[in-house]
Order: C-alpha cells, then sequence, then structure tokens
DNA sequence: CTGAAAGCGCTAACAT
DNA sequence: ATGTTAGCGCTTTCAG
C-alpha cells in the first residue's frame, strides 16, 4: 500500500547524467528558447537512456495549472452520452486537455463524491448532465466556488447557467407535428422520470402542448425508470384503453427503440397499428427495423462545442447559453394512420 | 491562458486562520492521530469558513501517488466498453481511485499520445483493450516501462500478458453448436476486422472449427468494420449464393443486430430464413424484436475483476489470466433450420 | 498533543 | 546559452 507509484527518472537525473542544470532539462523538454544545438542532443539522449518521463505533477504544483476537465454524466450506457463524452475528448485533446469521467447511474449520492474527488484533483472545469438544471445542489456549490462548467442537454430555464443544448420543447413539439400531420389524434407519451431529467419534461411538454394547440386530446403520459419492465407495463396499461392511443413518443430513443420490440412482440406492427418516435438520434435507431423516427441531436459536436464554451469560460467568456439545432430524423416508425380508425371516429 | 486554476485557500491559510500549525491542519484532514478536541473543532471551522479543500497536487507529489487508473477503450459506443468501463469505475471508487479514460477510435495513434499522458500524470496502472494482445507496441512499451496493466477482453495466447477476459474460441463455438443443433449446415460469419480485434479472429476460429469437426462445411467469413454499409454489402453477398446460409454468427452484437435489421428490411425473416446469433451480451440485443440470441460475456464484473487483479498487480501479485464464464443467452433468434432446406439438400 | 522543517519534481525569474 | 534558486501545497519525521 505504499510505494505504488512506479520508481522513474527525474528531471535531477537527467541533469546530473548529461552533467548541465535541471533548468536547462526543463527549456528541453518544454521546448523553450534556445539551448546549444550539442547540449540538446546530449540531454535528449540522457532523457532515452534514463526513460524519463517528466512528472505532470511537479509542473502542475507549480503552474497551478492540471490541463484536466470533470465530465460527469448519468450513465454511459445510453450511447447518448457516451457519444458526447466522445465529442469532448476530441476537442479537449485537441486543446491538450485530458478528461476525468465519472457517471451518477441517475444516483444524486454517487455524483457529490465523485466531483468532489475531481475538484480535489483541481480540474480545471467541468461538463456535466444533471437531473434538472434549475434546482441543482451540485450546480449550487459550484457557482457558490466559483469553478467553471457548463451543462450539456441541460437547458436552463429560469437559471442562467452556461448550456448546450438543443430546444427540447421545441423538439417535443415536432414530433407531435409529425404525428399529427399524419391524422393521428390519440397519442401517449412514454418518458423517463421527471424527477431524474429535465430533459424528459420538456420534451412531453412541447409535444403536449402541440396537440393541445390543435384542439386535440392531450396525450396519456406515462414515466417509466429505463427498466424494460417498467416500459413493458406501461404499453399493456395503454393498450387496455377503450379507445388506445396510435401514436407514441418517446423522450428517448433507448425508451423507443424498447416500445417498438414491445409493441412487436405483442404481435402488432410498428407502424402499421401504432406509430413511435423517439428522441436522441443513437445510432441503433437506425440499425433496427423498421427503423426510428427520432429527433435527433448531434452529440458529438455538442460535447465538442462544450469543451470550447467551457474554455471561453475560463477565460472569462459569459456566453451562456449555445442552442444547438435538432434534426427530424425520418425513419420508418411513423405512418398515416389507418383509415379505418377515421372511420370509427367519424 | 494562465491562471486557469481557481484560486482557493490553501492549508496555510487555514492554518494561519485557527492558529495553529500546518502539520495540525494536515493531521485533521487526513483523520491521523490525535488531536485535541477543541483544536480540532476550531480548525474544522476554519476548514468550512475558507471552503477549504485539500490540494491533491501537493499530496501526490509528495506522496508520489495519484490514486488514478488510466483506462484505454477503442470506443465508448458500443456499450460493451461503456458497461465495462461502468464496472471499472463502480470498483475503482470503492478503492478510492479515479479514473482517466480514453478512446482510440481504433485508430492506434491516438492512443499512444493519450497513454502517454497518463503516464505523465502518473496513473497507477491502466486498464486496456487493445487491437491484438500478443502483438501491441503498446503493451510493449508498458512492459518495457515496468507500468502495471490489465488486458480486458483481449486474451494473450503466446505472451503471458495480465489479462481478464472469456474465452472467445470457446464462445465461437458454442454458437457454433446451437446451430448445428438445430440443423444448420450453411453458415457465415460476419466479423470485425480481425486486424482491429483478435476476439472476432478468435470466434471465428472456434466456430469455423466446430463446424469443421462436425465434417460439415466451413462458415463464409466477411469480414467488416462498424458501418452499415459495409454490412449491408456483406449480407447482399451472401444472400447472392446460389445455395445462401441459413445460419450467421456475428462476431459482436452491434453487427448481428444490424445483420438483422438488414435482413429483415429485405423483406426475409429472422429466425424463419436466416438464423443469426452475436457475441457480448449488451443490452439492446434484447430490446430488439426478435430477441438476440447471443454468447453474454459478465462486462461489469469483468470491468470490477481486472480493478482487483489490477490492485494485485501493483502489490505485486503474479496471477496473469482470469477466465471469466460467458453465458449462452438463449433469444428469439435462432430457429430450427426449415424442413424444406433439408428435402431440398437430401 | 503540537510545531518546525525538509523535500516531493518541476518551472521561471534572475543571474552570469 | 546555461546555471542558481525560490517556491507551488502537502505529508511526515523529529523535537518539544
Amino acid at each position: 500500500m505504499d510505494e505504488a507509484l512506479i520508481k522513474r527518472a527525474t528531471i535531477k537525473n537527467v541533469a546530473d547524467h548529461a552533467g548541465v542544470s535541471i533548468a536547462t532539462v526543463s527549456r528541453i523538454v518544454n521546448g523553450h528558447s534556445t539551448v546549444g544545438e550539442k547540449v540538446r542532443e546530449h540531454v535528449t539522449k540522457s532523457i532515452k537512456v534514463l526513460k524519463f518521463r517528466p512528472n505532470v505533477i511537479g509542473r502542475n504544483l507549480k503552474t497551478s495549472r492540471t490541463h484536466v476537465f470533470g465530465i460527469v454524466v448519468p450513465t454511459l450506457s445510453n450511447p447518448v452520452f457516451a457519444e458526447m463524452v466522445g465529442g469532448i475528448q476530441e476537442e479537449a485533446r485537441l486543446a491538450g486537455y485530458s478528461t476525468l469521467v465519472t457517471m451518477n447511474e441517475y444516483q444524486e449520492g454517487e455524483e457529490e463524491m465523485a466531483v468532489e474527488t475531481m475538484l480535489n484533483n483541481r480540474v480545471e472545469g467541468l461538463i456535466l448532465t444533471v437531473a434538472d438544471a434549475d434546482n441543482s445542489l451540485l450546480c449550487d456549490r459550484l457557482d457558490d466556488e466559483d469553478i467553471p462548467y457548463v451543462l450539456l442537454y441541460n437547458k436552463p430555464e429560469t437559471s442562467k447557467r452556461c448550456a448546450v443544448a438543443v430546444d427540447n420543447v421545441a423538439g417535443g413539439a415536432r414530433a407531435a407535428e409529425e404525428f399529427v400531420k399524419f391524422g393521428h389524434t390519440r397519442s401517449a407519451v412514454i418518458a423517463g422520470r421527471f424527477s431524474d431529467s429535465d430533459r424528459s419534461q420538456a420534451r412531453y411538454e412541447g409535444f403536449s402542448n402541440y396537440f393541445k394547440s390543435e384542439g386535440l386530446p392531450p396525450p396519456l403520459l406515462t414515466e417509466v425508470d429505463f427498466s424494460k419492465a417498467n416500459v413493458k407495463a406501461a404499453i399493456a396499461e395503454l393498450l387496455s384503453h377503450p379507445n388506445p392511443p396510435t401514436a407514441i413518443f418517446c423522450s428517448t430513443d433507448i425508451i423507443a427503440i424498447s416500445v417498438i420490440g414491445i409493441i412487436t412482440s405483442l404481435g402488432l406492427s410498428v407502424p402499421g397499428d401504432i406509430s413511435v418516435i423517439g428522441f436522441d438520434g443513437i445510432d441503433f435507431g437506425q440499425l433496427i427495423q423498421p427503423s426510428l423516427t427520432t429527433i435527433s441531436q448531434p452529440s458529438r459536436r455538442m460535447g465538442r462545442v462544450a469543451v470550447q464554451l467551457l474554455m471561453d469560460r475560463i477565460e472569462g467568456g459569459e456566453e451562456t447559453l449555445r442552442l444547438m439545432p435538432f434534426r427530424f430524423c425520418a425513419g420508418e416508425s411513423v405512418t398515416r394512420v389507418k383509415q379505418i380508425e377515421v372511420e370509427i371516429l367519424a
């Protein structure tokens, strides 16, 4: 439990080995100023021989910089987050930053500790997705301690926290518009728990409002966690209605894919009997049959933009919201409501 | 570009504020030895007031420990890796470790640099999945520099590198056995590029060998990268055969899901016309219709075990291979070969 | 029970 | 062009 850190050559070892001062070695390692050609060669050889690897910890302590960002996501098992982390890393690496990643699996407790650790490690900023952007203890503390951070996917409404997000309400409305365009009047929303995700709630609102504004009955709402059993029960419940919905909007693609699988396994057809729209735009949606119609977020790009915004922040930038465009992605999971349905209604 | 690190209270500030020495503060922060009750209270208050957060960098420099592991995976977009990273983090956190994660997107170049950065940051060990365990420049360097690491998913054959993996050959054979049991004789394998994945190759071998050992014709092999277009072409090619295969084994679930989608969209049925088996056991396989029959790896647990093994290593442990059991996961994507097929052959 | 002091590996003035 | 030196924030003997 003691000397886990591998014993490695220090800058002093190199200096001694090469017969120069540590300052010279430092200069060479960091490509600074001019160093005599001969000396440079000589020292470079010593570095090779001793397998010298500059100890970033020493440097960090001296310079008070770590070049590390922290990332906090609910889970990596949802590809939408995995993708965004990929984008973040791409951009961060370009800027010379590494990333400390943590997921909270939708448990607020873990989050606390993980962020604590990150802050103790002096990450220079954080990128995170929280349950509720306007009402987050974590963000409160970050604000209080003046830690630069940017939210990803969250779109704060009442607070003016820095964020990169799509307009979830508009996205939900877009889904509704599509259903209505195809003649659907009886709809349902299967959404992730509102208490776990402000996005889920916003998407529902946008969807619901559109139906209302068209004079159509409001959608039936079911909140679910991400277990399949849960979704199954929700579907069963919906189908037991005397006049079941012909269109289901899901707050995430994972739920939508699950819904399609369940409906199909029940001997019904998507979109033949029921049309489905998801939200996120994960790759899997395009792999399955029928392919998923969805409101697609540019996750990878959002990750990259978040890094840029975070770096701006650190430099004192003031931009607070970067709204990203979502894209309606037409798949095969939506179709015109059956004529017979229309007749029955008439 | 200069003072990105937030100015925070140091241990000295706390000491001054509380009117004690920094040694005392340190003791309290680390819960060491006995400290007078009054002093402790007083100092604790100062810590609160000044929002003191111990600077781990200083500690790391002093103690030569970082409590950080590095993780290198090909991609996070494949849930099998996302899941394993989840397992790693769970276990690592329990042991008081954080993790620096990097993905190489199957590009060897990025990997080099990322690992370099990790080593400079003095990670205490690495957990990685490489293209070819027995033939990896990265592992060579790690060996050379005596950096503790454990491979995950890779199962070294010729080298005795430390690894946590399932028996991919046996897994492939298990898939073949299932097909044969159901009367299939003409098979195909759609596998990830062997040059990208030694697992892919091993799974193919196991599958292929089983067929041969049963006196059946060897499977048709197609290597693909992870683009859908690629898989589509592979399927088209297979179906154009005069006597196309009735069973397809895919080296990963992602490929399998893609294959099922494509076959279905072609108007054929899985498993009605063609049976499919995947490998990995990702959640999505159970979400789709038909649910995927697959050789499932305990990814999350493997991640946890990898952490344990890595810690053993660091302590001087010698264990080199932890073989994990795969689980045959029966879905709905496999069925008995059609009688008519059998007749045609007869 | 508490304080003084050395030093982890490195960078960046400041000398020369 | 190169060397000297003072810390960065912390832990940890060693004294008292």
